[in-house]
Parts: C-alpha cells; structure tokens; sequence
RNA sequence: GCGGAUGUGGUGAAAUGGUAGACACGCAAGGUUUAGGACCUUGUGAUGAGAGUCGUGUGGGUUCAAGUCCCACCAUCCGCACCA
C-alpha cells in the first residue's frame, strides 16, 4: 500500500480543463438575486509573468470563491488585464516591438500560467483594457463626466523630465530624479486634464464609515489621512499701501489656528503666488531668490533636509485687531501654492516650522498659548494669553471668538479645507485611452466624434516626448462643431482610469454602453476584494470616486464599489549576497559542511533578513518551476498554510516540502480509508469519529467564513489525524463520513487531488458541484467538557465533566480531586461553568 | 513630526478575560523498508533528579484569573509629511 503514490502531473491534467471551464450567466445572475456572491481580485498589470505575489493574491480569492459556491452562490468571479501603462511603451522605445503586439502576448502568456494553477475564473468575462472593446467605451464615459463638468483642462504643476522632454508620474521619480535620464525633475506649469475629485472629497469621506469593520482599519486611516480634512479660518489681511502692487490690497490666508492671530509675527507667501510674479518682474533679487528655491526641487526627501528660505519683500500687512501693528510679508520657500491659499501667517511660539523662520530671520516670539514649561515652540493645549478680548480662554473657545469677531469685521469667515487635490488624468504617453476632445480655434474644447482609435504606426526607436503629438497625421481633424480645421488632444488617460471601473465591466464585457446598468445593479457591491495594500490610497480611492460619480450619472443604484476588503501581505524571502557584494538566488546558494554558505562559484554568502521577493535583488522563487516539482496544489497549501492572509509570508522551502509530503499523506490514508470503507467485514461500532468531524467541521467553516484560511487548514489537518487515528476502530459510517467531509472542506485549497479522490470515492457529481458539508447541532451539543482547576488562578489539575454540569458538582469533585485538606483555609471557589474552577486560598 | 499596526519557542504561528505554544516547519533519539522527495513512534519554551518554579518586548495597574483590558515606556515595520 506504501508504494501508491500521489501522482500530481496526471491528476492536474486530468482536471485542469473542467476548473477552467466554471462559467455563471447574466442570465443566471438575473434569476436570483438574493444568490449572487461576486469575489475579485485586483486585476494585473501583463508583465508576462505571474510571480509568487500574484499567486498567493489570486489563490485566497479562489478559495472563497470555491467555498461560496458549494454554500450555494451564484459566484461572479472575473479576471482581466490593467494593460495600458508605461513599461510596454518604455520597453517598445528599447525594443521597438509595438506595445500592442507586446501586451498581448504577455497577456497569452500569463493566461496560460493562471490557467494551469486551475484557478475557478470565468474567462467569458475577462477585459483586457488596452481593447477596443474597452477603451472605446471608456471614451463615453469621459465625455460624460465631461459635459458634467467633472472633467476639465487647467494648468497645474507637473514633474519635468528635462532630459527626455516629458512629464514623469510621481512613482517615477526617484529620489528628486527621472528614472531613465536621471535628471534632475523640475516642476513645470502645463495645461493638464484633471477630474474633480475635491467636490467629492465630503461624501469620499463619509462612505469611510460604511467600510468600518469590513476594511482594514489602516487603509480607511490612510484614506482619511489623503483626504485630510481640516478645519480653520480664512482671513483677508489687508496690505499697507505701497506703490509696488498692482490691483492687490489684500491677501487672502488659510489658518487651522485663528486663536493664536495674537502672535503673529509675520506672513509667508509661495514663490508661485501672484504677489511673488508681480515682485519678481520688477525686481532682479526677487527674480534670484525664487530661481534658487526652485532648484532646490520638490520632493520630500529634498525638502525635509533643506532649509527654511524667506525673502523680506518689503512690504507689510495691517494686523487686523491691533490696527497700529505691521507684520511683514515674506517670500518663503517652505509655502505650497496647491494648499490653502499659497499664502500663511507665522505664529512661531506655537509652530515648530514658524518658529525656525522666525529664529533665522530674528521675529519677534510672543507666547499666546500658556504652557506648564516655557520651552517653545508649544503645540499642546492651554489657555490663551497675551491676546487681548481672547485672554483666558481655552484654545477651541478662542477659535469660535476669534471666527465670530473676523465674521464680525467682514474680513473672515469658517473654512473647511482638504489635503486632496483634484485627480490629474492626463499623460503625454502613447500608450493609454486617447482623451476625446478636439481643440478648435472657433469652439475651443469640443468633444470628439467616438471613437477616437489610437493609430498604431508608431515609430518608437529613439522616440523622444509624445508619440501623439509628434505622429504626422494624427493630431490633425476637423472640429465636430464648425468643420474647421483643428486639432487632437493628444495625451492620454491615466491608467488608473482604466482600473477604476474595470469591475463594472466585467458583468457585460459585450455590452454596447459602458455598463449594464440592469446586472450591476444586481451583482454590486464587490463582496469580497482582494489585493495589495499598496493601492490603499490610489485605486481604491479613485474606484470609490467613480462609484460615486456613476451612481449620481444614473448608472448604478450603487455607490459604494467594494463591501469586504482584504489586503494579503507581501510574498517575502532571505536575501543573499556573496563576497563581491552581488545578490545570489537562493537556488545558487549552498551550506557546506561547516555551516559556511557559498555560491557556485565558491564565493562566501552571507544571509540577510527576509525582504518582498524582487527581481532585482534576486530573491525570487519561480512559480513555474516550484509548480513543475512539487504541483499547484502543494504551492497552494503552502501558501495559505501557516501564515494569515494579511500578514507578509516568508518563502520556505522546507515547509513546501511539508505541504507536499501532505498531500501523500492524503492520498496514502485515502487508499487505506478506501479498504475499509469496502470491506463487508468491517464490524467497528465506533462513532465517535462521527461526533468529532461535526466538531470540527463548526470549527473550520467559521474560520473559512472570517478567510482565516491558515486557522481552516490547521483544523482540517486536526480532523484529518483524528481520522488517521482511528481508522482501524471507526465504523465504517463515520469513517466514511469523517473522510468525505475532510475532503470537501480541504478541497477549496487544494482542489486538483481532492477532486480526483472524490470521483475515485464513487461520487458522480463533480466535488465543486456539491453541497457544502452541514453539522449537526445535537451532536455537537452533547458532550464532555475538560475543566481546569486553579488554585489563586494558577493550574492545578484538569478534570472531565459532562457538559453544563452544575456548580455544586464541579466544586465538589475539584476539591476531591485536588485533595485539599484544610477546607476552613478556602475564602471563594469561582466556577466558570464549563470552563475554570478558580479556589482562592 | 503625525497616523496606523506589530512584539508569544530555534522558525511560521494558535489561544469569546478562564489549561499559553493548537497546527506545522526544524531538530533529536529510536524503529522500519522494495533506500524514498521516504515512512512510523517518541521527545522538543526555560530550568530542575523530582514535586515544582519561571515564562507572551519592559514597567506599573484592574481582576478570583491578563498574551488578551487600562496607563506609561522600548523596539520593529508600514503609510503620510514644510498641509498652514
């Protein structure tokens, strides 16, 4: 019997077909509402290879959805292809391969591989967004937002790219530099197509509340950070006459701290507002100063070290209660344009920021806010001082006063700011949805004539700045308005764009409208969403903004995209690296005798600590090959065996091995279970194996049901020794049942072998089609309790009991059991029933 | 700096305030065979001959009882960051 082994690559291919083949109508969607359950996951970017990040993303979403399935749901469960972006367009210029060509091939080829790990995905769905199909339709959806005015062209600054003469998305600059050119990233002022997600900032906000509980408290804390809202004053400083200004008398400030107005010592502008040009065209030193902060770059990493610049430009504003007061205006570089106004006061007794300016530039300090120390600045709480009619007061009363009193004066009023600014969609590449709209020298904007097919001859070798602009036809058209000439919007849509309805489309992927409108209705929200945490903030932002905006156009009755949300952690594993400092893959490496490690060529190794598996610093493990040694269903096990969804995954060999050994496991019990379940003579009463899979069975559906999916195997491996233990006692009824129920609920994570077993059981069902085990209630109810016995909370003794035995009983046989001598000496006996009896001494 | 998490054996990890370390990996001893990618049995937090004692980052607290609740601190990771 020992020599039947579990032959994996036959069993696999045996299978692999019918689990590809899972497909769920509209139709069937339709008929059943109250049934459907739809599980995603975030969809790839075809780079061409899944790696072992992929896997385990998309092996958690196929557990559910098996699971939902057998519980008898209607699963919607999609996978498509995020395939416009920027590495096919930067590998075409390298390569001059077309990204199209590229791109779909990558996306065969990935195909394949997710095909071959069986997972249960219904292909009729899938949507590939650099289609037609797709982006045609994307199109509509844009000029809609459009004509509503969430769509529009303003100038904004941009990260400049001055070697390569294009605009750079933020995850491209490195360090202050263009990943390519290394350049130094300027920041630039273009005309740039943005979506107003600010007017939505509100309700993003409140739909946070209807997430709590189902999305990781962190990614809502994260939305909520980004979105950042805050509540303040606006106030209109009026500037003592000068003769240098033209047209402005007064500047208009954001504070979230009105209160501390009283220790005021100066005011700051940016560099990009409109006082600083003004000043700047008249004056050389102006001029100079904003040169040198510009230079200095954006970025954090750049603005964290540098230091606070001011110029003094001379000019003063009134202080609007102490009338007689002049504060002097600065130019500053630490001032964003994009934030508030452009324009803050300086409070340095109370802002660390403030008050390096003030330290530097010798302003004055006064203290408003009293502390129990005198160190400054001070950013607590307190009462307010030195601050005329709001002496006394604590720093919230102070607040309202001081509102009212501005409101009062009509130089002021309550603000509500947020740190989110609009959404920034255009992008000077080729590869991307062409924005539809035409630029006409009579209309202006006019929204193109759908749809606007991007042209595919595209000369990418040594192609420099925007394939569209500098294309020699394509740009040129007619105005759909007056017929004159005029010319293409030739940038592109972000690709979040793409992503962030993709999930609609796959529940019509033929339908002539951007979204059925009758099955989304139907099948949202997502039940359960699946991905990395890295678009915590990003996709799952912009996705809720659509959602949002696609229910006010009419298009879904829903406006929240994703109920559930699960966030699995990163596929990580040791790092190494040889004498001459190189990255070694783990394969390379070997330990020799001594405990030494070297690599093939006999270099020295060192281990270091567990880091994301990348490419780059080569501690990778292919998929393929671990797939071709040891099955998907061992991949599987191991991946979801010991380590929780959401925590990072440390990459360990040896316990793959363990998963494998497992599954021969499995299989050499299941020839064993076979022989007894068979043979007539088997004579066994005992049922207690029977008792024990409904006890168990519990157990591992309510942890599949919170996807603790490391808790589920655990317990299924418990059940599964029970079984082995006892199999030459059970009868033949509950050995049976014990076994068919291991193997139904093993079978969601290692669906090939568990399939195979149950058909060899003599099954006609295929075992996805069947019904998910039930326990029985009774059986489970009715049973011993072992019980600890402390003495002042420490453990004694253990006891059995029958279930609920009363609290009489238990301290009866604790005391008995525990041979207490001297019963005077015992205060209190605490009885927890079914649980503790605590004697306290 | 702000925000969020996490700290439990050699390792991954379990524990509705009620038997800490389930389930695995690794390791050790023994067994076994058609010598395999084996398999089986036993052991495996520390300490002790032993009954026992100690033990969940550190220090306090609440409680009959704390890994779990409260307070303070330390460490690590992640996110945001000149946000007015």
């Amino acid at each position: 019997m020992s020599n039947i082994i579990y032959n994996f690559r036959a069993v696999e291919h045996k299978w692999i077909e019918s689990f590809n083949n899972y497909s769920l109508s509209n139709e069937e969607i339709i008929a059943n509402p109250s049934k459907k359950y739809y599980v995603l996951e975030m969809l790839p970017y075809p780079s061409g290879k899944l790696h072992m990040g992929h896997i385990r993303n998309y092996t958690i979403g196929d557990v559910v959805a098996r699971i939902k399935r057998m519980q008898g749901y209607n699963v919607i469960h999609p996978m498509g292809w995020d395939a416009f972006g920027m590495p096919a367009e930067n590998a075409a210029i390298q390569s001059g391969i077309h990204p199209e060509t590229s791109t779909n091939k990558n996306i065969e080829d990935m195909k394949k591989q997710l095909q071959r790990l069986g997972y249960m995905y219904d292909w009729k769905r899938e949507v590939s967004t650099c289609s037609k199909e797709y982006y045609f339709e994307e199109q509509k959806l844009f000029l809609e937002f459009y004509k509503k005015g969430l769509v529009y062209r303003k100038q904004s600054y941009v990260n400049w790219d001055p070697v390569d003469n294009t605009v750079l998305a933020n995850e491209q600059v490195i360090n202050g530099r263009g990943w390519r050119s290394g350049a130094i990233v300027e920041r630039k002022l273009l005309n740039q197509w943005s979506m107003n997600i600010t007017s939505y900032a509100e309700r993003l906000l409140e739909g946070l509340n209807d997430l709590r509980g189902n999305w990781p408290d962190n990614v809502i804390k994260m939305q909520e950070n980004w979105i950042g809202k805050s509540e303040g004053a606006l106030i209109n400083f009026e500037i003592v006459e000068n003769n240098i200004l033209k047209n402005i008398h007064s500047i208009q400030v954001y504070s979230t701290r009105p209160d501390t107005i009283f220790g005021m010592s100066f005011l700051a502008i940016s560099i990009d507002h409109e006082i600083s040009k003004q000043l700047s065209n008249n004056n050389n030193k102006v001029q100079k100063f904003i040169e040198q902060c510009k230079k200095s770059g954006t970025t954090e990493a750049v603005l964290e070290k540098s230091e606070k610049l001011g110029y003094f430009t001379g000019l003063y504003i009134k202080h609007p209660i102490i009338t007689e007061k002049k504060i002097p205006i600065y130019i500053a570089n630490f001032v964003l344009i994009d934030y508030g106004t452009g324009a803050v006061f300086g409070c340095p007794a109370h802002d660390e920021r403030d008050y390096e300016f003030a330290t530097k530039y010798n302003l004055p300090i006064t203290s408003v806010i009293q502390s129990d120390n005198n160190t400054l600045p001070y950013t607590g709480d307190g009462i307010l001082v030195n601050s005329d009619f709001l002496n006394g007061k604590t720093i919230q009363e102070a607040k309202s006063c001081i509102i009212s009193k501005l409101e009062e004066l009509g130089i002021g009023k309550k603000q509500t700011t947020c740190r989110l600014r609009d959404w920034l969609i255009s992008r000077q590449r080729y590869w991307g949805c062409p924005i539809p709209i035409v630029h006409c020298k009579q209309c202006g904007e006019v929204p193109a004539n759908l749809p606007v097919e991007l042209p595919s001859d595209i000369d990418f070798k040594d192609l420099i700045g925007n394939p569209l602009d500098k294309h020699p036809t394509w740009k040129y058209t007619k105005c759909p308005k007056c017929r004159c000439d005029a010319l293409r919007d030739t940038d592109t849509l972000d690709t979040f764009f793409e992503s962030s309805w993709y999930f609609l489309r796959y529940l019509d992927n033929q339908c002539k409208d951007p979204i059925n409108k009758e099955v989304t209705n139907i099948s949202l929200p997502v039940d359960t969403y699946i991905g990395g945490v890295e678009h915590a903030v990003l996709h799952l932002l912009y996705s809720r903004f659509f959602m949002l905006v696609l229910h006010d156009l009419g298009y879904s009755k829903h406006s929240m995209p994703f109920k559930k949300l699960l966030t699995q952690g990163m596929v990580c594993h040791k790092l190494y690296k040889n004498s001459d400092n190189q990255y070694v893959f783990p394969d390379d490496v070997e330990k020799l005798e001594d405990g030494t490690l070297v690599d093939n060529n006999g270099k020295t190794v060192t281990e270091y600590p567990s880091e994301k598996m990348s490419k780059s610093k080569k501690n990778i493990v292919k998929p393929q090959e671990i797939m071709d040694e040891y099955g998907v269903d061992a991949l599987r096990l191991f991946i979801l065996s010991d380590t929780p969804p959401e925590k990072d995954l440390d990459w360990n060999t040896a316990a793959l091995e363990g998963s494998w050994r497992f599954l021969n496991r499995i299989w050499k019990v299941f020839n064993q279970v076979l022989e007894h379940i068979k043979d007539e003579k088997n004579k066994h009463s005992n049922n207690t194996l029977y008792k024990t899979t409904n006890v168990y069975l519990q157990k591992i559906e309510e942890n599949y049901n919170s996807i603790s999916l490391n808790k589920a195997i655990a317990l299924s491996r418990e059940l599964f020794n029970h079984i082995e233990d006892n199999i030459n006692t059970a009868s033949k009824s509950s050995l049976k049942f014990a076994f068919e129920t291991f193997i139904k609920v093993f079978y969601p994570i290692t669906p090939f072998i568990c399939a195979e077993i149950w058909e060899i059981l003599g099954n006609k069902k295929c075992i996805g089609d069947e019904k998910w085990p039930k326990f029985d209630k009774d059986l489970i109810r009715d049973e011993n309790v072992t019980i600890a016995i402390q003495v002042n909370g420490k453990l004694r003794k253990t006891m059995e009991l029958p279930k609920d035995a009363s609290k009489e009983v238990a301290e009866k046989k604790a005391i008995e059991l525990l041979n207490v001598l001297n019963k005077d000496k015992i205060q209190k006996i605490i009885v927890i029933q079914n649980k503790v009896v605590n004697i306290v001494m």
